[in-house]
DNA sequence: GCGCTTTAATAACGCGCGTTACTTCCGTGT
DNA sequence: ACACGGAAGTAACGCGCGTTATTAAAGCGC
């Protein structure tokens, strides 16, 4: 009963019950500036309002009103660690400015994703945040030409749209850092895909480091992995095999995972960490970084920031203003824990 | 210019374009029954539809249909390995039928989550579904009561609410019962907090299996944990340290980030998994489940399968029809790596 | 030729709301 | 006395679409 008269309470229904027209109540709820209400009659509505329990219907006051409200979010996968606090990051910053988020998932299948873009425009999204899991070059559906884009760590070939990117270099640099400032100076590197521009960057922030300590440069101390545990295992072997005097005392790992793997590593030779060996990961996923023992220091990936930056500039974007910048590289921050 | 022109294109367009009225495009686009619509208009409007690249307003159509296709859910945190397999469970389901889900996350701050629900109302929902991270008994904002509403991994204390719950018994029977077969009759099982429902169900199925195999029940075996790869490492300590004869050639443990601590327990003994000592974890939290070395086997909880049979139910409940089952308990599947 | 059914298509209303233009009432100044 | 200006409030239109009459044309039997 309540739910039938709930679901179909309409702004007649307030004004009716407060005696004035509807048009009244509309100004009141949206407080119209240069209409003059008396305290006394906006009192009486929203009376009414609260008596009656009355909701405005968003659907049909973004008909109304020619603003939809909603932004559209596509990533690649909502499972895994990353996805997950871009939508965060979104959604703290759109809810608190009532515009909403319409969330799909490609699945990395270009036509579940052209599905939901379809869906997105046919909801007359007012921008559309892109995301992907990690950070590479991307093209995207024609179609997504249609509304403001911003792309979440990715960049499109054609650089013609804006983008919120990791700032890899620099966290490559405090990686290293870190590791120098403990007193380390033989340092391994063990990469990801040389290939991806994660680790360039990073390599890129590696060897400033280095050059600013005044460290003669060893390329044979950085080995390149793929982003697995076992490979990184097998390459902290063959780091931590060198002969004695050789043999690095620190490693900065391409991610988490292969931090996981390089304790293993270490620990099977008997060596301790941090004492031994230091070891700073990169991504700070949660369940690996804050539950290895002992727990890893590491890189956050700004995925959060990410995901709120990108409203902002979404939101500036449909609200016709320009772009102070159209390429923005957010910092991430290191999380000192046990490792080093 | 496209841009504009696809923002303001209207059915009123297609229907010129087409030399038809606006009603007969209705008619093609919704496949109206009892419309007698000859191929070669439909193929005509069809074709107008194409060639402006029209797209219905999904608002609009909402509004004057009075269905707004709109499905809330509600979680905890969006962050985390669970929500994302709710969502991506909810949304393949919802997404194929043309429904959408609004997503909110309440960060568990009661405020939020009324604010979300609020929101959610405003959108006409057509049905709620509310999420939680753990296993618990959960108590709704009484605005959840004017709309039907589904509970996924938790259930109200009244009990009025269908909800979906993981089979934590059977989880706990499958996983001892998977170290039986491989013929550990010493079975430590390291349990969560004991007063949880996840804690309780599972060590019933434990027993359950124990009971079944004809071994004689030992209250010592098993030690309580609080969630955490630290207090699994004590208490794994606690069960390996046992004298020889008498220690546990398996351990049960209460999730995986404590099968993360009871790894390093067993190889700090110099002790082999699974040769020495087998594990199961539970929960398959993917970060350390697949990439602990050897791989974990455990059992993972049944989110994504959850999310889906939510999007089922809530359909069910908001076209009136009556629910098979108010409780559902779903499967948790037994993955099998290397750790037994 | 006339009624009658079927086919094809449309005019017109309403969904719930934002907004503009308009009306009414009242106090003020001259 | 009158014009005037502001305060308070409302009627009416339109947003884009689904849907229900209703109309116009075409086919059919006699």
């Amino acid at each position: 009963m309540a739910t039938n008269k709930s679901q179909r309470l309409t702004m007649s229904d307030v004004a009716r019950h407060a005696g004035v027209s509807r048009t009244t109540v509309s100004f009141v709820l949206n407080d119209k500036p240069g209409a003059a209400i008396p305290d006394e009659t906006r009192r009486r509505i929203l009376e009414a309002i609260d008596e009656l329990g009355y909701r405005p219907n968003a659907g049909a006051r973004a008909l109304a009103a020619n603003r939809s409200g909603w932004f559209g979010l596509i990533t690649e996968i909502v499972t895994g660690p990353f996805a997950g606090e871009v939508i965060t990051g979104a959604q703290s910053r759109a809810w608190g400015d009532r515009r909403f988020l319409l969330i799909a998932a490609s699945e990395g299948d270009p036509a579940q994703e052209a599905a939901a873009l379809d869906q997105m425009l046919e909801h007359r999204v007012e921008g559309l945040l892109y995301a992907t899991t990690w950070h590479r070059a991307v093209t995207l559906p024609k179609a997504a030409r249609e509304v403001p884009t911003v792309l979440v760590n990715c960049y499109d070939a054609e650089g013609e749209l804006p983008c919120i990117l990791p700032d890899e270099v620099s966290g490559g640099y405090k990686a290293t850092r870190r590791l120098l400032d403990a007193g380390h100076t033989r340092i391994g590197f063990i990469n990801l895909d040389p290939a991806i521009p994660a680790a360039i960057g990073r390599r890129e922030g590696y060897e400033r480091a280095l050059r600013e300590a005044g460290i003669t440069r060893d390329p044979s101390l950085v080995v390149p992995g793929w982003a697995t545990a076992d490979s990184a295992y097998t390459a902290a072997c063959e780091l931590l095999d060198r002969p004695a005097g050789d043999r690095p005392t620190a490693l900065f790992c391409g991610n988490d995972r292969m931090a996981m793997g390089a304790y293993d590593a270490i620990k099977e030779r008997g060596l301790r960490i941090p004492h031994d060996v230091a070891v700073v990961g990169f991504d700070n996923q949660e369940l690996i970084a804050a539950y290895l023992r002992p727990k890893l220091t590491t890189l956050a990936l700004p995925f959060e920031a990410m995901g709120t930056k990108g409203i902002d500039m979404l939101a500036a974007l449909a609200a016709g203003q320009p772009l102070d910048t159209h390429r923005v590289t957010l910092d991430c921050p290191l999380l000192e824990r046990s490792s080093v």
